[in-house]
DNA sequence: GTGGCCCTGTGA
DNA sequence: TCACAGGGCCAC
């Protein structure tokens, strides 16, 4: 479900409950959620002490003493904290059970109904580790002004899909590139190359604020998203665009239109976001 | 670039 | 019954 705002309210709550606990067991229900497979996850993660929880972009970061897991939630994963000895959920998929600090024992499931998300456990000698981020852009919610109007100088192409290209920028997903272009005045289908240097800066700013006010927030619950410790978000009252087609926009009253770019939504306000830049 | 696909669930 | 859902990868 998430996007970097739901992601890091989801990773500031596992740094909480998890940051000093060992990993007592790992347990997978369905193998094609985790790599490099069942068996060594199992095995790697299983006695392991977590050390922290970071996040990059809209991935979670588990650190481990020895090595690390990386997670993605995709559109439905989560992870769910039940009592010792619960048995999985219908959507729960991993298991892992845990001890704290002063020796109680607690269990977090990893659960994702559309299956769509993975754990990927990577050792701290394996090469594959550079690898793995390389593919990713600098994180949406750290990049600085200079650096942002620098990678956007060098682009082609719509707007809307290079927001949500993660080598671009890591961590703007459907909604939050939308908020971002309505607050920043631009067109979704505005070609990159046709932007001013002020219209460079003026999107940098926008998709920080909409990113730092909606993390301020706890993320947007839609479909029930839950942080983890199983609470709401509610940026989703402060949607200027998203979800909103047919309805008038907050900022001018103009009736809020709604197109298909790369086969996803596209919402956005004709008057406040006029085709050219 | 577009469309299909990995899945399941929800709401019209 | 069908369209749609916040992600991302692949083939065309």
């Amino acid at each position: 479900m998430p996007e970097l705002p739901e992601v890091e309210t989801v990773a500031r709550g596992l740094a909480k409950k998890l940051t000093g606990a060992a990993i007592e067991k790992a347990e997978v229900y369905l193998d094609k959620i985790v790599r490099p497979d069942p068996k060594s996850f199992a095995r790697n993660v299983g006695g392991a002490v977590i050390t922290g929880v970071g996040r990059r972009g809209k991935v979670i970061l588990v650190e481990l003493d020895r090595g690390l897991i990386a997670v993605h939630l995709k559109m439905t994963g989560g992870f769910v904290f039940v009592p010792a000895g619960q048995p999985p959920a219908r959507h729960s998929h991993v298991r892992l059970v845990l001890r704290d600090p002063a020796g109680k024992v607690f269990e977090t499931h990893y659960s994702d109904m559309r299956q769509f998300g993975w754990l990927h456990y990577l050792d701290p000698a394996d090469l594959d580790q550079a690898e793995f981020f390389s593919q990713l852009g600098p994180d949406a919610l750290a990049v600085g002004q200079k650096e942002f109007v620098g990678r956007l100088a060098g682009r082609r192409g719509r707007l809307k899909p290079l927001l949500l290209n993660q080598s671009f920028v890591a961590g703007l997903g459907n909604i939050y590139a939308d908020e971002a272009l309505h607050r920043a005045g631009l067109h979704p289908l505005c070609p990159a190359e046709s932007l001013t240097d002020e219209g460079r800066r003026r999107l940098h700013k926008a998709v920080r604020q909409v990113l730092r006010e909606a993390v301020k927030l706890g993320g947007s619950s839609i479909a029930n998203f839950k942080d983890a410790e199983g609470k709401l978000g509610y940026f989703q009252t402060k949607h200027r665009v998203y979800g909103r087609s047919g309805q008038p926009c907050p900022a001018c009253g103009c009736r809020i239109e709604r197109i298909v770019l790369g086969g996803r939504a596209a919402c956005f306000c004709p008057a406040c976001q006029p085709p050219v830049a």
